[in-house]
DNA sequence: CTGTTAGCGCGTTCAT
DNA sequence: ATGAACGCGCTAACAG
């Protein structure tokens, strides 16, 4: 097997008998040069089946036209549904996407954000591990003139780009929906406190509640810190209530599932002793035979798609020269949850 | 806010009044380089927060230390699993990994391994979407010296780099499993004709019954082309068999699920009335209340370890200088899938 | 319309 | 022990 290098611009150059640039040039299209040399040059290029080295150019225009994109893991399909979501704007943009999981452990967070600034990646997309509360490493990428934008789990920093979904109105429709169907004592796991949302979850909750001259009782809202364990233990204190809830709310749809598995362990029927609605929503619920009466859809592909199409934004910016810069903004994009009622199997 | 621009060896040599191969040496600890200008260079640069421009140097190097991941989605389990694993070995090696989803569309996946190749990737690993029949565009890899290793959907092509689950052992426990415990009419739902393993599952589930003679019957082996509609039909051909089969085996485990489905549509108690094994195992049937009885686990996340791991000698190799290159061999690995025995709920 | 040249950041000879 | 100079492939500013 032969060490078949790859053409490169100058090659072709030498066997037209024409310089570099001229050869650049022809393959850019440029205006000002002769159809017979665009020609030959073009006709040539195919030939050898030339390809431009885009490590070349990336080195050059000091850009590498790649994203970096971190995220908890790619196991859920709320993730890979967002990656999928970037990829698919990424790339019409000519970006490729660079991936990195980070367990939900800081440190590797860190560490993937290092990487890839070393890489000189041209932005970051992230969403924020479930116990990251120092923010450092991304407030550090601003020096480098990285932008950033985060999805789904985000920070509570005013001066970063935003996307993620506004679980109120989910959550205002799914205990209206619970109530609907006659439910009076509602159960609610949240996540760990940190998160913004577990806290909002809560507020909307009394609000909602309140509205419809219902009784708060606010041991009937549990936590989870989103294991299994966990979340078992969050159910055995919710039914050990009097009178237990007959309805729960689950901050997601593994967190729903560990959930049911608990209630069937102590014998009590789903979606008649005990009905489920959670956020987030996985393909898989279709096959399940008890499914949650409804989930909160969060539009994962939808929210890697926008945080993809504002990093795009970012990076296309060409500024005007000579204008004085106009002071920079950020977007905080809300996606409204969507209550989704399953089919009665 | 003001554009800091990384620091390069140059301005270090700058401040420093030594030139840029001093810098260069001493920041990679060169033996020849006085300790205390090493000492000098060292402290600067962590001053400025001095980082290597990684795309100079990839161009220099004319490498990339990227390698492309091909797969038809992320969606599976199985391929997020087997990315995660891809992951882990690259990282450990200084490697980032660039992902295509060809969402099994023949052309998407070709796009994608141009744009990967024009990208000059170190390396491909690639697992095939279901339609792919035409391997020209990776044999063309070839001639640019990019390696590719094949994982799971492998092509039968001899001189390329390929990691798989021998479904063999694993079909074989899996029928004497359904045999062991009394069925004695054992339906199969395989692949399209196009994938090789359907074929080999064909021929194992004829040797086993032969062994046991049991008598054939290849009416009881259909095929799906893994589309919910197509299982479905495949379902109901089985079921028209008499007598009807007592057990199945699905190629994987959404194919069950939708057999599942199907089979409770027609008012079958699911294993009661009919039982399932499927290939491949995600960590959602814990969940199901009546989940397969037992499924082939195909070890996903190994597979593309073994890949990565495979793909990391053939990039560091370093082609002994003067010796007669030995000539290529291609690796073939197969991993034993393994018959996984549900828990009873 | 086309050629010449500089330079992006770095590692690496070849000098000194 | 250190410096000067080159070149990787490409683009763009400048010069005809």
């Amino acid at each position: 097997m032969n060490e078949e290098r790859l053409p490169t611009i100058k090659e072709i150059a030498k066997k037209l008998n024409v310089s570099v640039s001229t050869v650049s040039r022809a393959l850019h299209d440029h205006p000002g040069i002769g159809l017979r040399t665009k020609m030959r040059v073009q006709q040539l290029a195919r030939d050898l089946n030339y390809e431009p080295n885009q490590s070349a150019i990336f080195f050059k225009q000091q850009k590498t036209f790649a994203i970096g994109v971190v995220l908890p893991n790619l196991k859920e399909e709320f993730f890979s549904e967002a990656v999928s979501g970037i990829e698919e704007v990424a790339t019409l943009n000519k970006y490729n996407v660079l991936i990195g999981q980070s367990q939900d452990d800081p440190e590797k967070e860190k560490q993937i954000i290092t990487t890839m600034k070393n890489y000189r990646v041209d932005g970051i997309i992230v969403s924020l591990g479930k116990h990251t509360k120092n923010y450092d490493h991304f407030t550090a990428l601003k020096k480098y003139n990285i932008p950033v934008v985060f999805f789904d789990r985000v920070p509570n920093l005013p001066d970063f780009n935003k996307v993620s979904a506004n679980m109120a109105s989910g959550t205002m429709e799914a205990i209206e929906f619970l109530i609907g169907k006659g439910h009076r004592r509602i159960g609610v796991i949240n996540g760990p406190e940190e998160m913004k949302s577990s806290r909002e979850r809560t507020k909307t909750y009394q609000q909602i509640l309140t509205k419809k001259r219902l009784k708060i009782d606010l041991s009937l809202v549990v936590s989870t810190d989103l294991t299994r364990e966990s979340t078992h233990a969050a159910m055995k204190e919710l039914l050990s209530q009097k009178p237990r809830p007959t309805a729960i709310l689950a901050i997601n749809v593994y967190v729903a599932l560990d959930a049911m598995e608990y209630a069937r362990k102590v014998k009590l029927k789903i979606n008649k002793d005990i009905c489920f609605v959670s956020y987030s929503h996985i393909s898989l619920t279709n096959y399940l035979e008890t499914p949650p009466l409804a989930s909160v859809e969060q539009y994962p592909f939808q929210q890697g798609a926008k945080a993809a199409t504002i990093l795009m934004d970012l990076l296309q910016r060409t500024p005007a020269a000579g204008q004085p810069e106009p002071p920079e903004t950020f977007q905080n994009i809300v996606i409204n949850g969507q209550l989704i009622v399953h089919k009665k199997k």
